[in-house]
Order: structure tokens, then sequence, then C-alpha cells
DNA sequence: GTGAAAGCGCTAACAT
DNA sequence: ATGTTAGCGCTTTCAC
């Protein structure tokens, strides 16, 4: 490997002290340059293939010109737009982002958050799955620049980004309740996670507000955000929860599961038993039935928080606007279909 | 921001130099180390919170404990497994990984290896999707550890890591080959992309092999590995090539075109024309029908990259092994089946 | 407008 | 076994 040309080098090639040389390859500070040493030296610089080093820079100013951007597993259908949409803000900024999977474990997350501390992050994006997670709030507190998505950490000075998960769980029961539905069952996510309890808690909501029966056992939990975890809970709400034709599944992959428990015990969705998902994840359209879901904004999120970020490292207050509400939007497709008139007689 | 604690501030609370501190704390050279120094130095480095800055101590050593995984982009559903394997051995060994998101972009990926280099990496690995890439070769020339994925760098000395793309491609000839199919057709992938080029080659060769029809006719060229581009591929292949019973899909996303092209035009899938594809993306299990494909180890893949990374950041020589194939599996499911009699007696 | 010098936090000779 | 010294490449005061 050959000796990399550092502004020591080009110092020497122009017959200049290298912090003049580091002035002059600054723009912010090339005013105080003269125009023909500025040319000089900058043409050396390229013609050397100079490439500054943004570890020394980095010691020097604290400044490391990276982000560190945390999410529960990429591996999720769910993460990778956003990754996109963060990383479409940064790098043409200078910023490179380091990628850390937490797997929503407490744990493995603080480690994570002291790794990044380590390598000198000018912050922190953290795409939060677990509702308690006091290491980013200490960080946060501590100092660090945080911006959370998904999840809004109580009590901290943290701005977030989160979809309208309300609205969300709402235009799905208001599509079914349109569609004839009354009685209408959730398949919850895990309530330790952010968007597990807040569509649980909105679903709840939807219920009320139009009147629906609320009873407690047409809600099944699911332990995890996957399809064998959302065909258990459909199993329980068929084995033990009053008569329903509809199910709100609280994200795609539980509702995977639930068509495939229907469909194993020869329901059919939609004639006897419709069902929605939430996230609108990728080929989603292509399965039988297709499934009506709820799109969400990733890649927006993604770049708004990384936007949210900059300005947090740029020295603005986190105060005022914390929050930023993604607008969501459903998508109707084969999965819903009119509440079966047979049905009907027994409403209440 | 409160002072982040250094090796100064041990060294001041133990009375001690920052080079013994620096020394008690390095595990490699600790034993020259009386041992209750140590324990002192270790348990005030603990009680002060100390955590190494490791901007400082690349710096210093010229290694930064930092590698780039440079993917085509992070929302193909191909890479995030493989980044999660990537991290699987990197994470445990103290290494961080900077993404980056190339769009298979020649000058995009060119300036994101220089990002990489000004930012330290002690190496990269590359899920090459572009056959020409000259950066990532001049990269490794210039001294820097290199693993590609998914591609041979010609006569470079740079250990790759690929799966069997010519095993995948002859399964699934093999397979409809068994289910009496005669004329295959193949939609083929971008012939700049390795693995397009691959498997179209691939196909050659196994119909080659089986003495089956190797009319150009019956391969349609996609420009992109997208659906759109499959279904205007498989249009071709319908409009103009002769009569063919199978369509071997360079990849899924490729056969998810085709399936939609032939339920627009009326040709039942198996029943007329029988279509594999490639990758075994998640959730095709469950489309309308299963498409039968071929698995890889995206994991597994990017594991192993990672290892010869690190063997090769520690100074292995690239020589010998350069080489890693990993096994494919064939995964039969609804989207083949036998070929359709009526055809048979135009078999030639 | 440019040079000199110091120092970010750490490691690695070289001393003792 | 520990201290001294120097320096990685850069930025930034402070002189002139």
């Amino acid at each position: 490997m050959k000796h990399r040309v550092t502004l020591k080098d080009i110092a020497r090639h122009t017959g200049v002290h290298v912090s003049t040389v580091s002035r002059a390859l600054d723009p912010a500070k090339s005013t105080t340059i003269s125009d023909g040493m500025r040319k000089q030296i900058t043409d050396a610089a390229s013609a050397l293939g100079y490439r500054p080093n943004r570890l020394a820079a980095g010691l020097r100013t604290n400044r490391s010109m990276t982000v560190g951007v945390m999410i529960p597993d990429i591996t999720n259908a769910l993460f990778p737009p956003i990754v996109r949409g963060i990383e479409s803000v940064l790098e043409p900024l200078g910023y490179a982002s380091i990628l850390v999977n937490t797997d929503s474990e407490p744990e493995r997350e603080a480690r994570l958050v002291e790794v990044l501390r380590d390598r000198g992050v000018d912050g922190i994006i953290h795409a939060a799955a677990l509702r308690q997670d006091p290491t980013i709030a200490r960080a946060a507190e501590a100092g660090m620049p945080v911006v959370t998505l998904n999840r809004r950490i109580e009590g901290a000075e943290i701005p977030f980004v989160i979809n309208d998960e309300d609205a969300g769980i709402r235009l799905a029961v208001a599509h079914l309740h349109g569609l004839g539905h009354r009685r209408i069952a959730h398949v919850a996510g895990p309530q330790n996670l952010s968007t597990g309890q807040l569509r649980a808690e909105a679903f709840r909501r939807a219920i009320r507000a139009l009147d629906l029966p609320a009873d407690p056992r047409l809600i099944s939990e699911a332990q995890r955000f996957d399809e064998d975890e959302g065909a258990r809970a459909a199993e329980h709400l068929l084995d033990t929860a009053p008569p329903f034709t509809a199910m709100v599944c609280a994200n795609d992959r539980l509702a995977l599961g639930a068509l495939s428990v229907l469909r194993a015990r020869g329901v059919p969705c939609p004639a006897e038993v419709s069902v929605t998902g939430f996230n609108n994840m990728p080929f989603l359209d292509r399965i039988e039935p297709a499934l009506t879901t709820i799109s969400i904004r990733q890649a927006e999120a993604g770049a708004i928080a990384a936007r949210r970020l900059i300005a947090l490292i740029g020295g603005e207050a986190p105060g005022g606007m914390l929050e930023t509400v993604l607008p969501v939007e459903l998508v109707v497709r084969g999965s819903t279909g009119p509440c079966p008139t047979l049905e009907s007689p027994r409403d209440l």
C-alpha cells in the first residue's frame, strides 16, 4: 500500500506551510487565502490525488461526520427503505452511516450505543422497536444528538418521526365497518413494542368510536411480529372469541399467519372472514387473496429523521416541534369483502 | 456534553503515566504490567466509565476497525440477509460496518470507494452487480483488502464468494426436463450484471447438455432485474419465440413479471407454461401459484466474505483459494408442473 | 495572507 | 515493570 498523500505532501510540493494548505482546502476558510495561492494549492492537491483523512480531522474537530443508524433488524422488510431514506439525505452531506442491528435486545442495544459513541458518531438515528429503552435516552441526555423513528421517548427532548398508527388502524376499521362488518377482531402485536401497543390502543379507540362490540376476547396478542405468532393468535381467536367476521392485524406478517390459518381451517377469506394488515410490505399484492393493508412512508420517514438529526448536530435546539407524524393510506385489495349476509341476522 | 474520560484521566487518577494505562488496558500487552497495577488501572477505568476513542487509536495505528460494505441497493430483498451475515462475524470482532448503496452506478461506486478510503476503512466487502467495475480492482491493487460477493474480478487477486449459479440453472432446467418439458425459454437478466450473464450462460449450457432446442429466440433479455422488465421480456417471448412450455427466469422478480403476463393473457401456469425463478425471495411461497425457485445462502455468503476479509486484513495472502462457491437448492412449488400433453406431439 | 506551534487521544519505540 | 518521547494527519489559535 503506497503512502497516502497528506497535507504535508502538498505543503512540500507547493513550498508552503501545512496550515496554509489546510485553510486553502477548506471552503469555509479559503477566503483568507490569496487567489493565486489557493489555485496553486488546489491544483497540487488534485494532481497528487489528495484525499482528506477524516479520522484525523474528526479527532481534531470532534466531528466524525458519521452517524449511527440503529434498527432492530435489516432483514425485516420494513427497514431497508428507511435506511435508504436516511442515506439519501446523509450521503450528499458527506456523512457516512454505521448500521447496527439491535434485534430489539436491550443489552445488545446498550452495547451498540457504546460502540457508536466509541467511534465518535455525531448523532444517532434510532428506529426503535422496544417501548422501554433507557439507553438511548441516556445517550441523548449526555448530549448525543438523537432522533427516533416509530417511537416517542417520554420525558426526553428527542425529536421523533412516526407514522399515524392511529389513523391507519382507524382507516382499516372504518373500511371494514363500511363493508358491513360489526364484530371485528384484532391480532395485536407484541405489547412491549411501540407499534404493537399503539396499534392495539388505536384499535380499541376505533371500535369504541363506532360503537362496535369491544369484547376483550376479540383481541389476541402475538408475542412476535411474525407469521407463526400471527397464526397462533388467529387460532386463539377462532377457538375462544365470540364469532367475528373480520380481523385487523397489527402488521402484514401477522396477517399472513392469520390467512394461513383461515385457509388451513377451510374458512374462506374474504367470504367469511376479512383480513387487514399494516405496513404494505412488498409482494403482498401478489398473494392469494391479495392483502388489504395500510401503506406507510418508510423512505420519507428515514429522510425526515436524517434531516432532523443534521439540524440537531448543527446545534439547533430540539425543542419546539419534536414530533413528525407521517400520513398513512389504506390500500384495499382482495382480503377484505362485504360482511357475510348469513351472519347479519346475528348482529346486535 | 460532558468531557469524555480519556487515558489521561485514568492516568491522573491512578498516578501513573498514560502509556502504562494504555498497556494495561490492551489485552495483548497487559502481560508486561504488574498484576496489582493492572487491577488498579482497570478498576479506575471502569469506575470512571472509560471508553476508548477509536478515532484516535485508528489514527495512530492506521487501523480503524471499520469495514466498508458496498451493495447495489439494500432495498433489494437479496441484500439484507447478506448484510446481516457480514455483521454477524464482524461485530463480535469489534468491527463496525459502513454501509453504502451503489445503485450499480459506476461513478457513484467510484465516489463511494473514495469515501470509504477517506474514512480509513480497513477493508471493503463488495457485493458487486456490475460486470465491469475497475474502481474496486484499483483499490485492491492499491493495497486495500477487498472481498467480492457474487462476482469474480478477472486478473486480480481478490477473493470472491459466489453462489453456484450454474448448478442453480441446471437444477431448474433438469427439473423441467424431468417434468417432460422440452422447449424451455429463458428470461435472462441484464447482461451487464454478473448474475444476469452467468445465469444466461448456464442456461445455454444446460440446454445443450440435455440436447434441447437451443433456439436463440427462446432467450429474451431484461434490462433490469425487476417485474416490469420480466413482464416485457416474457411478452416478447410469447409474441416472437417458437412455442415453449416453460420459462426459466434469471431471478424471482423477473419470474413475477412473467407470471403477471401469463395471467393477463389467460395462459394458465403451470398447466400450459411452467415458470421458475432464482433467489428464493421471501413470501414467494405465498403467491398464486407459489414460485418454484432456487434458494441461495445469502447470510452464509456474507459471513464467509467477512471472514475472508478479516483474514486479508490480518495480512494473509489472498492467493491460494480465491474462490468460494456456495451450494444452491431447488425449491419446487406450484409454478412448475408436467409438460402439457397436448403439446407433446409437437416435440422434436 | 501566511507561518509557527500546539494538541485532539492514542500507541509504540526507546529508555531506564 | 514503568516512564519518556514522538507522532499519526489534521485544525486552530496566535503571531507577524
